[in-house]
RNA sequence: GGCUCUGUAGCUCAGGGGAUAGAGCGUCGGUUUCCUAAACCGUGCGUCGGAGGUUCGAAUCCUCUCAGGGUCACCA
């Protein structure tokens, strides 16, 4: 497909030598309103350099650009001139484009094959899947497919929470209160009733801290029982989580968590030792990270055990001789923030260079009406409540719209979850918000079930043209641009062709929620266009060409979808 | 208090140097003998938190300031 904006700077540095052909690139704009043109180039700052009034400036480049033919028409207004596309040649360029590569439309090698890894969801074993997690788990999904889109090699891993002192007190309550058929039943909610009893408990017997301690410590020291209790949790959380993987469609390579690096953390107490990084301070060991402007990182305890900061230096060092990554994102809450400045920075300190290479990907908070999360008070909404009740919902929807289909659970299933994951997907994740039923049992307007009726509206009109023309309509047999230059058509098109743009910028912002907004506008003007013209029409002629938009928009549609983990229904 | 993020329409949010600041929800009204009405169209007294500054041009960049969130040593 070709770079229209390439070409365009390539035509305005000829006629202007006085400013470089890749600066004249990024002046180049896109007006708001599409009735100005396709494309505008503001000539205000070229006024100093040619010490001409900008309009006179505009009149210039328009006359002498205005020539070339893959231009329907050049004018200028004050300052900017405004270029318009021939629009037959665009769209239809366009589309050969987008049948050919089909779903790699949006595709793209820039990454050369480099090696990415993902560390994403990262729950704690034996605590319940709640709401909170689905932040990390869709937003590190999606870049995750935006990355491999990109053409690297991603390597995805659910860096569990599965050590430290929690253990000790799950442990310890599970020997006082503890019951092995309720939690083989259901261990997680169960676990969670043993953990929260602790801390009720621990109030009345301050004892119990120190006895989980022990037990932590036993746990590290490999005491057999211990660590029988602590594998068997270990197995029963993961299983449980991976019923809420399974729901949406999420995979890992590796479950490498904490525990996977408790072995590994020696040798960088001793270099951060030989380094002289280390201070004592009241008993524990620290790097003062002063003069860099935060307050000092917290590496052993005073009793000699270790705290995260240490493992996740240690797993950063690991995965680089492991993988040799180009780039090591984290997608993290944003409460981590200081956390992660602090031991990139020390991985800097100790003269690693890839530290620059680590990237913690943050995002907001989701509270509840009635408060911030707690597990230890019960407090939660378990994600796949969230996601169940929403299937739910959307099958009662199915029913009542009476919309035959095949098969209404798997409906059900893409669009209720779909809708969940969507909305984790539309605002910038540094957003915080406020968790309501209300709002993820929403389906009107930009959702996600708003998009996904676009694509089986789409699915629906080349059922109806028949197997035959869409099958022609592909091969592009007797396929004439002409019958597609309406407002509507060609406006779709602009947003179909934006499409692989779009996704780079998702992945250099690390920003999922710019491919969850384009897919809505496309999918807007996709039914602004169904409903302003008829498809299915006399003309053979017409009716390839619309055939061969709605194929492309429906394509685009779906490549998008997929780039949130998300499917898209052929009914609904 | 230090650092940091957020503040744009009644609500939820896009836009992050350029031309009259945009969507969705909600409100009120309209569209179906016609390809799925989970749709489409119309309807918006917005100090872009406030004040300075830089610029031909600022919601956007800088400084200060107000409000809210997060975080700041033995949890992760």
């Amino acid at each position: 497909m070709v770079n229209y904006k390439e070409i365009i700077a390539d035509l305005i540095s000829e006629s202007v030598s006085d400013l470089e052909r890749d600066e004249i690139l990024n002046m180049i704009e896109a007006p708001a309103d599409g009735k100005m043109g396709d494309y505008a180039f503001p000539c205000f700052r070229l006024a100093k350099v040619l010490r001409k009034a900008p309009p006179m400036i505009a009149k210039d480049i328009a006359d002498k650009i205005s020539g070339n033919e893959i231009f329907n028409k050049v004018e200028c207004i004050n300052a900017y001139v405004n270029m318009y596309i021939s629009r037959e040649t665009f769209t239809g360029d366009l589309i050969k484009d987008v049948l050919e590569q089909k779903e790699n439309y949006g595709r793209s090698d820039l990454g050369k094959n480099k090696k990415v890894i993902v560390e994403f969801s990262s729950p704690n074993i034996a605590k319940p899947f709640h709401i909170g997690h689905i932040r990390s788990t869709v937003i590190g999904n999606s870049l995750y497919k935006i990355y491999n889109a990109l053409g690297y090699d991603v390597e995805r891993i659910n860096h569990l929470g599965d050590y430290g002192t929690q253990f000790g007190k799950m442990i310890c309550a599970y020997r006082h209160w503890g019951n092995k058929e309720d939690v083989i039943k259901s261990p997680i909610k169960t676990l969670l009733e043993y953990y929260t009893k602790f801390h009720v408990e621990v109030e009345e017997h301050p004892e119990l801290d120190q006895e989980a301690r022990d037990i932590f410590t036993k746990l590290e020291g490999g005491a057999a029982e211990e660590v029988e209790l602590w594998k068997w949790f270990r197995e029963e959380s993961l299983k449980e989580f991976t019923v809420v993987y399974d729901m949406l469609g999420i995979e890992f390579d590796s479950y490498a968590g904490e525990s996977f690096y408790s072995d590994k953390m020696g040798r960088f107490l001793v270099e951060l030792e030989e380094k002289n990084l280390l201070k004592d301070s009241q008993g524990a060991k620290i790097v003062d990270l002063e003069e860099y402007g935060m307050s000092p990182a917290l590496i052993t305890k005073s009793d000699g055990s270790t705290l995260y900061i240490t493992r996740d230096i240690a797993a950063a060092v690991y995965r680089k001789e492991h993988y040799d990554f180009y780039k090591n994102i984290y997608v993290v809450a944003s409460q981590q923030n200081l956390h992660f400045q602090q031991w990139i920075k020390i991985v800097e300190l100790l003269g690693y260079d890839w530290a620059k290479d680590c990237i913690h990907v943050p995002f907001g908070m989701v509270s509840l009406e009635e408060g911030t999360m707690s597990t230890r008070h019960g407090r939660v909404v378990f994600l796949e409540d969230v996601l169940n009740k929403a299937v739910a919902q959307t099958k009662a929807v199915i029913l009542e719209k009476g919309v035959a289909t095949d098969n209404i659970d798997e409906t059900a299933k893409i669009v209720g979850i779909g809708a969940v994951v969507f909305q984790e997907l539309s605002n910038n994740r540094i957003k915080d918000y406020t968790f309501s039923w209300d709002k993820v049992l929403n389906f009107d307007g930009e959702t996600g079930p708003y998009v996904q009726y676009t694509y089986a509206r789409a699915s629906s009109v080349l059922r109806k043209v028949g197997e035959e023309v869409v099958a022609k309509a592909e091969k592009l047999e007797g396929f004439d641009p002409k019958y597609i230059t309406s407002d509507s058509a060609y406006q779709l098109a602009k947003l179909i062709y934006k499409l692989p743009e779009i996704v780079v910028e998702a992945g250099e912002k690390l920003e999922p929620s710019i491919v969850t907004r384009h897919i809505i506008n496309i999918a807007q003007e996709f039914n602004r266009f169904y409903h302003n013209e008829h498809i299915n029409v006399e003309d053979e002629n017409e009716k390839l060409a619309k055939v061969a938009l709605v194929i492309s928009a429906r394509t685009a549609i779906k490549n998008g979808l997929r780039l949130l983990g998300m499917d898209a229904p052929e009914k609904m």
